[in-house]
RNA sequence: GCCGCUUUAGCUCAAUUGGCAGAGCAACUGAUUUGUAAUCAGUAGGUUGUAGGUUCGAUUCCUAUAGGCGGCACCA
């Protein structure tokens, strides 16, 4: 709720309410805003209004309100959590995109989710009171003496410049910037979710504290809502998924390695297909490079030195080799297998390659992250000045794949790392390219300061899986660390040897973790390309049209589309809600008027229409739809 | 790797305080040949993740270990 209130300024903070920029307000807003905002600036309900300041309210059912909604019930969830544990020790604790969490250090104690309910009891207990929040305005050295207990708000307070504000609730007060709703009787409708340890300040060199998640809701349809929201998610989980339509399998003979089953793999092949003809129409040439490589090549390359810990390593003939975690070092040797001149570049080479990495076993999650999966990497290998014509080039291809399977993705600029090498300039140089490309291509972006790799600075593409999680995707990264290593060199205009630049990158990240994240974008209902059966062929009696099925099978097979028979050993009705559970993108029933006029009746899955028209037509229609040409 | 949770039939889940391990769906067999989201009947399916321990007796309690889930850290 956006309202502007151009009223006479309000007198005195009002100390036991909080209210007083509300007095003049009608009640119905009165009840709902939790702060208000003067331009950019949101405030505390209780602060006073000053001459000729315009105002307007938040509420808790948009963003900003939500969060400052969220962010109160944290101070409430930690006023509960100090009255049962005493001396229980606080970390940070903010609002979060769907709720709030709270890092806490309760020494030797260990909290398990059987303490909710009393947790939750406490604070409905604490709202019922309506606690006022009380903010305050206090020096360094006055923060420190109030909080002279706690070691992990002492740290916080050193790095805070100027004045410190705090927020007290009852016998609660905790170090905040604020702003926060009036009082704890605004924090009713919320539910602590799940633990976690989380390391202080992110640092797993640090202890890990305890972390609590939780959420607040302005009202309890909103809550219960998003705990439906949560509920159904996990029907578009791709673990679920592709175990209900058989795309793909674990096993705990090869955690985080995925077996592709039949259906996943036609789906698989389908997306390479695609794949191939994209990027042969953007100029790429495929290769292929070994799996293991010498120990010599990783020295060389550096990933003996800085990777070994995820590499898979063996012995052969009793030197080392490696089963390889990335394509790149296979692919300088392809660039080193003959002379380039500077007519030839940018040189593109894409390969499928089938990488292994020892990734942590607690960081294994289905399709999304695994320990073998297969990028679809390029590298580019190009002059300097043709840095920023490349990446737009890379961001066009880029576009193009995403739009073709509707998917959202956020940019992410990563810069230079305070262990880089190179020169500051090209590094300058590089980022500026990179930022550039995006914003030409139409992209915005935001910036990850100090995250590049070492060798260079990236652009990293960010997908949303159904949890709402996001999943770095496409990558694009500039390298002039391997060229150098290696030694590349390319003739220029003059005839001398001059070092190319190279770029890595990949659109789909790897072909596994793409196959989750449409698995779950569509929730398992493919487009009709990428569908492992596309049709399904239900006879309304084996004997008397059988045969006219059968026909209609062969035909369809014959033009490449995936048809499946359903007998009728079972009841129409059995078979149609067969298709509609696997999701099978058409389904045709065909019974004595489809036998006697070369007809289909068919209908779409998701939709209960059905349609009628002849077999010729319905070829040509499927045929449209699987056909890839039309996406290029 | 770290924190918490979890593991019972192919899947989803039961099993009172430690006392004979059960259901639905799926599978299989038979009957049924069906016009738009579940036909009926029957059969089979398990060393309760694994290895130890406590106990007269362990799915249940304890220890270790493996996989999985939610996070943290790491990362495509």
């Amino acid at each position: 709720m956006n309202i502007i209130y151009k009223g006479n300024p309000v007198e005195m903070p009002d100390e036991a309410n909080g209210f007083v920029a509300l007095k003049a307000l009608e009640p119905e807003i009165k009840n709902k805003a939790l702060a208000y905002k003067v331009g950019e600036n949101v405030f505390d309900l209780s602060r006073p209004l000053r001459e000729g300041e315009e105002i307007s309210f938040l509420t808790g059912d948009e963003p900003e309100g939500f969060e400052i909604l969220n962010h109160s019930c944290s101070h409430l969830m930690a006023q509960a959590l100090k009255h049962l544990y005493p001396g229980v020790l606080f970390g940070f604790g903010p609002a979060i995109e769907e709720g709030f969490y709270y890092d806490i250090d309760l020494g030797d104690r260990v909290l398990t989710d059987k303490d909710f309910p009393a947790i939750e009891a406490e604070m409905k207990k604490l709202s019922k009171q309506a606690i006022a929040y009380k903010r305050k305005e206090i020096s360094k050295e006055e923060a420190k003496e109030v909080f002279k207990d706690n070691p992990y708000k002492l740290e916080r307070i050193d790095e805070l410049e100027g004045g410190i504000s705090m927020y007290e609730q009852g016998d609660f007060i905790d170090l905040c910037r604020g702003p926060h709703v009036p009082n704890t009787s605004y924090c009713k409708h919320f539910k602590l979710l799940s633990l976690a340890g989380a390391y202080w300040r992110g640092d797993s060199k640090n202890k890990q504290l305890t972390r609590i998640y939780a959420t607040c809701w302005p009202s309890e349809e909103a809550l219960k809502n998003y705990l439906d929201i949560l509920e159904r998610r996990k029907a578009n989980d791709h673990r679920r998924l592709g175990r209900e339509l058989g795309l793909f399998m674990l096993s705990e003979y090869a955690p985080g390695m995925p077996f592709f089953l039949p259906k996943g793999q036609l789906l698989m092949n389908e997306l390479i297909s695609y794949w191939r003809k994209i990027h042969e129409a953007h100029g790429y040439t495929e290769i292929t490079t070994p799996t293991m490589m010498s120990r010599k090549l990783w020295e060389t390359s550096g990933h003996w030195d800085h990777y070994k810990e995820n590499m898979y390593t063996t012995k052969v003939d009793d030197e080392d080799y490696a089963i390889k975690p990335m394509n790149c070092p296979g692919s300088i040797l392809v660039y080193q297998n003959s002379l380039h001149s500077y007519r030839d570049l940018p040189l593109r080479y894409t390969e499928l390659g089938h990488v292994h990495r020892h990734e942590a076993s607690g960081a294994l999650n289905g399709l999304f992250r695994v320990r073998a999966f297969t990028q679809d990497d390029a590298h580019m290998f190009i002059r300097r000045d043709q840095i920023g014509e490349e990446v737009k080039n890379i961001m066009a291809l880029f576009d193009e794949v995403y739009a073709v399977f509707g998917l959202d993705y956020r940019i992410v600029l990563s810069t230079r790392p305070d262990d880089y090498i190179g020169e500051v300039e090209f590094w300058n140089e590089s980022e500026a390219a990179l930022a550039k490309a995006c914003e030409e291509s139409g992209h915005t972006y935001t910036i990850n300061e100090g995250d590049g790799a070492f060798y260079g600075p990236k652009l990293d593409f960010k997908l949303k899986d159904s949890m709402g999680r996001t999943w770095q995707c496409g990558t694009i990264q500039l390298d002039v660390n391997l060229p150098h290593r290696f030694g590349l060199t390319y003739v220029d205009e003059n005839g001398e040897k001059v070092e190319p630049v190279m770029l890595h990158r990949v659109v789909f990240g790897s072909v596994e973790r793409f196959i989750g994240i449409i698995t779950e974008n569509y929730g398992g209902a493919f487009p009709t390309w990428l569908a492992p059966v596309q049709v399904a062929v239900l006879p309304v009696n084996d004997e008397a049209h059988g045969e006219y099925a059968a026909k209609v099978m062969k035909e369809l097979k014959a033009i490449d589309v995936r048809a499946e028979l359903s007998p009728a050993s079972e009841k129409l009705g059995y078979r149609l809600r067969q298709a509609q559970v696997n999701k099978i993108p058409y389904t045709l029933v065909l019974g004595e008027k489809e036998a006697s006029d070369n007809s289909v009746t068919y209908r779409v899955h998701g939709d209960p229409k059905q349609i009628t028209i002849s077999l010729e037509e319905f070829k040509k229609l499927i045929r449209e739809h699987i056909d890839t040409k039309a996406r290029f």
